[in-house]
RNA sequence: GGUCACGUAGCUCAACUGGAUAGAGCACCUGGCUACGAACCAGGAGGUUUGGGGUUCGACUCCCUACGUGACCA
């Protein structure tokens, strides 16, 4: 496709060259898909040359689509509205378009140009709560990313930094210690990392009660949230975990168990992995060396009270920290340290850090650090930057308690999928196991795409009944689509029809015509997919070519159409859609059901 | 106070990066299952693309400005 479209390119330039003596390069031409209403596949844009020409853009289209009707023959008709030629294509080369996708692997690497290794930075998880459905977004645009770039032919690794050491996290070991008493998530029958969520809220709640006190006692609130006993006791904490206290290195062993058999547990259901775990109790001590680094080479400076600073003024930023007075770090110096380490362990071209939007700024300035470094890897970092997750209520509060958990949303749309089959009345023949199955592919196929279908770096909306729809612009459409063909080619093997392209058919329906340019679009989905590290193009596309082939299927008959070729033909057409419908899915990290 | 996003139909989202009459889904109305799976398809209604100015053959898209929403930095 994006072949015709170059070579149609070429065409046109020469076209112009003949007939009006100008050289205009093939790339400078503007070239389109046609809209709709009009009959034609591409169009060219006539306006821009007008100057060049010194015509009028009618003329000057009229005037090169003779030309190219004359001389090419992929190009059988055209019609010029205005300064828009519009160009038609003939049924052979959609034909010969059908055969060449037909003899490719539908999972072969499309060949971008683009980055090679690549690193994926997703979820990275704090352990002391549960996941929520702000990181769903984040799992699921991880993975589907990881998964879009590994199909341009690019070596992938998926990371997990896991956020396993901190304040938070001894504030629900405080908690636990203090108030659990011996509580395992097999005594309480809790998955681990809800128990140890359980007791973070516990502490938020006590620590607030705290601070009341001491605000009626006089005390501000500023000094309050400081001095309230829990929040010291919790500091201490962390300095005894720092110096490498016993008992309480080995409760956090404890706990932090505890959360990864729950986060596993969450990662298998909802269909994400990881190549990779760097955890940040291995990794809070690095960046350090690259701190002095950047004193060496004069690109950062030490303040009077000892403290490490890079000026940002001439970026248009401010000056930012990167080492504390007493040497200890921020967040900034990690992130130093961890991107070296990524990239000694990688050599990656490409770094991407899916990470929410209220981190622009931290991003920014990491960059701009590492690049002051003289660091190699600086320009290949990419922060795929995503809006919150709103709900109709507004924004998500762990405190106010207003968090949709991930685990219990997938159970929901998965009763969902469950209730709508029943209703459908789809489940006959299939076991039980199946039936459970398939109502977890629907549920959590609807969930994925909902969330993935919206541009990455916009702020959305989640409405929890819409997100659970299985009609309309949605998954489980597109899983529909692919089942209903599967059906089709079950059937066509047993009247022993064969999915081939023979030669005795001469002209194509107009469905066909455009199911067959969207099966041929795929490839610069792709593409534009890994060029914008967004999963939401393949959602588009999945959704239109399954759109475009249901009405194709109402229009035209499969396996009642009587004449031979032309039913095989429309097998062969059909396998390609449900091919690459799979294919699709597949790259947004969703499963495409054979029945449903 | 500063920086950066975003603002499109009642609601949720698109619009091939400056091109034609701004498209889908949901909700609402109408029609289609004795040819292959109706979780589908066809049609109707619904828009001053937040307001105002500018750039040009042409602006949802670029620039300026006001308003609104959100995030971040001190």
């Amino acid at each position: 496709m994006q072949q015709l479209e170059q070579d149609l390119k070429a065409a046109l330039s020469a076209a112009i060259q003949q007939v009006f003596g100008a050289a205009v390069p093939a790339e400078q031409l503007t070239i389109q898909p046609t809209r709709k209403d009009f009959a034609g596949t591409f169009t060219l844009v006539t306006f821009p040359l007008t100057k060049a020409l010194g015509k009028g853009p009618e003329q000057i289209g009229q005037a090169l689509g003779e030309w190219l009707q004359a001389n090419e023959p992929r190009v059988n008709g055209f019609n010029v509205v205005k300064g828009f030629l519009n160009l038609e294509i003939a049924d052979a080369e959609w034909l010969r378009l059908l055969r060449q996708l037909r003899a490719q692997d539908i999972a072969a690497p499309v060949q971008t140009g683009g980055p090679q290794r690549v690193v994926v930075e997703y979820s990275s998880p704090n352990t002391n709560k549960p996941l929520h459905l702000g990181h769903l977004r984040n799992n699921f645009l991880g993975y589907s990313v990881a998964e879009i770039l590994k199909a341009t032919g690019a070596t992938v690794t998926k990371a997990n930094l896991v956020n396993d050491r901190g304040i938070h996290i001894c504030k629900s070991m405080l908690a636990y210690q203090q108030y659990g008493q011996g509580e395992t998530p097999q005594s309480a029958g809790i998955k681990g990392d809800h128990l140890i969520g359980k007791y973070y809220v516990l502490f938020e709640k006590h620590y607030r009660e705290q601070i009341k006190q001491l605000e009626a006692e006089g005390v501000s609130n500023e000094v309050a949230k400081r001095e309230a006993p829990l929040m010291r006791h919790a500091q201490e904490m962390l300095q005894a975990w720092e110096a490498g206290d016993e008992e309480v290195v080995s409760l956090w062993r404890q706990m932090n168990g505890w959360v990864y058999e729950g986060f596993n547990d969450t990662y298998q259901r909802i269909g994400v992995d990881f190549d990779k775990f760097y955890y940040e109790s291995e990794t809070y001590l690095l960046g350090k060396e690259r701190v002095e680094e950047g004193l060496a080479k004069g690109v950062f400076f030490r303040k009077d009270d000892g403290s490490v600073w890079v000026d940002l003024t001439d970026e248009g930023l401010d000056q930012k920290l990167l080492l504390r007075a007493d040497g200890t770090s921020v967040y900034m110096t990690q992130d130093l340290g961890t991107a070296e380490l990524k990239y000694q362990d990688y050599q990656y071209d490409s770094s991407v850090y899916v990470i929410a939007d209220e981190q622009n700024y931290h991003m920014q300035v990491l960059k701009l650090v590492l690049k002051k470094l003289g660091k190699p890897y600086a320009d290949a970092i990419y922060h795929l930057s995503y809006g919150m997750v709103d709900l109709p209520s507004g924004k998500m509060k762990s405190r106010e308690g207003t968090v949709v958990d991930a685990d219990e949303l997938v159970q929901e749309v998965t009763d969902a999928a469950k209730q709508t089959t029943a209703e459908l009345g789809k489940i006959e023949g299939l076991s039980e196991q199946e039936a459970n199955q398939l109502f977890h592919t629907l549920g959590l196929g609807a969930l994925k795409y909902y969330l993935l279908k919206v541009d990455p770096k916009k702020r959305m909306l989640f409405d929890p009944n819409e997100s659970v729809q299985l009609q309309g612009h949605t998954g489980p459409f597109i899983q529909y689509t692919h089942a209903r063909i599967s059906q089709l080619r079950r059937k066509a093997a047993e009247m022993g029809i064969r999915p081939e392209l023979t030669e005795g058919v001469a002209t194509l329906h107009e469905t066909e015509r455009d199911v067959v340019q969207a099966l041929a679009s795929y490839a610069s989905a792709v593409a534009e997919a890994a060029r914008t590290y967004s999963p939401a193009v393949i959602a588009q596309y999945a959704y239109d070519l399954a759109k475009t082939y249901n009405r194709f299927y109402t229009e035209v008959p499969v396996l009642p159409e009587p004449d031979a070729a032309k039913r095989s033909l429309r097998v062969a057409l059909s396998a390609q859609v449900a091919d690459t419908l799979r294919q699709s899915l597949k790259l947004l990290g969703i499963t495409a059901p054979e029945r449903m």
